[in-house]
DNA sequence: TTTCAATTGCAAGTCGATTGCATTTGAGTT
DNA sequence: AACTCAAATGCAATCGACTTGCAATTGAAA
């Protein structure tokens, strides 16, 4: 992500604390992050967590922020950028990797054109669940 | 599905009134279900809650009941039968279309192969999101 | 500097899902 | 057929992620 506040400012989003706050997070995280994290790690600035809820909404719907279920307690977020990636998540102790294929676009595009009642997509979900090296050693 | 009690049998599960009567709702519907709908289409008989999510759990743990999230207000929930399948949802309405597509096993494969914290899968997701033509055309 | 919709904080509320505990029950054993 | 006990169930209470109402504040355009 390249200056925080342009970005905004291209997306017509007023520029605020609460989102160059959330934005920095994101951007040197290199993991989806949920709002109870992102609120541990702005301790410090004073922002209140259904700020966070409502930012975070807010960069959802400007589409640079993308939500992903990793069968968690939580929902996670993180940055769409032009690394297009899923992840692989530990369904023990919540280890994820990340994994890059561009097979599933292509898969996306045959079944929309098989499709009776959509013609349009906007979003998949892709994640894999497995058990992590680590936790398969401990044998839990 | 064959017959119910044979598969809990099977399964090593007890044969209970809950069991039987979730399973029966399952194998009837071609839809995923919430634990919501579940509880509505068995208003006749006298089955608790939560009861239904814990014998949910025990099916999902018994790996014949797969948990799908299609980003709505609930978890749903379907047989894992021989027909593996995805679903395309309505961000607008939640209107469902299923697809079958055998690519992604195989790119599941591949992703293992070059994973080095993981050495094996047991689920994945794979959901498109869009707006059906319905909601198209009331251009909401 | 004026204006106003967008944003924020606080408190309260919503709702899907979970938990504790006493009771019941399925199914193996005697 | 009676005995045994872990598993399953119902009820009430609770949890916790998330949402909402409302008044106060603020970013940014006029």
């Amino acid at each position: 992500m390249k200056n925080i506040v342009e970005t905004l400012k291209t997306l017509k989003l007023k520029v605020t604390p609460a989102r160059i706050a959330i934005l920095e997070i994101f951007s040197i995280s290199d993991k989806p992050l949920s709002v109870e994290i992102i609120a541990k790690r702005m301790k410090d600035k004073q922002i209140n967590q259904v700020t966070i809820y409502r930012t975070i909404e807010s960069l959802v719907s400007a589409g640079i922020v993308g939500r992903i279920d990793l069968r968690r307690d939580a929902i996670f977020y993180e940055l769409i950028d032009e690394h297009h990636h899923h992840h692989i998540v530990c369904t023990k102790c919540g280890l994820l990797e990340d994994f890059e294929t561009c097979q599933i676009e292509e898969v996306s595009k045959n079944i929309i054109l098989k499709s009776k009642k959509f013609k349009m997509i906007q979003d998949h979900s892709f994640e894999l669940f497995g058990i992590c090296n680590s936790c398969s050693r401990k044998n839990v």
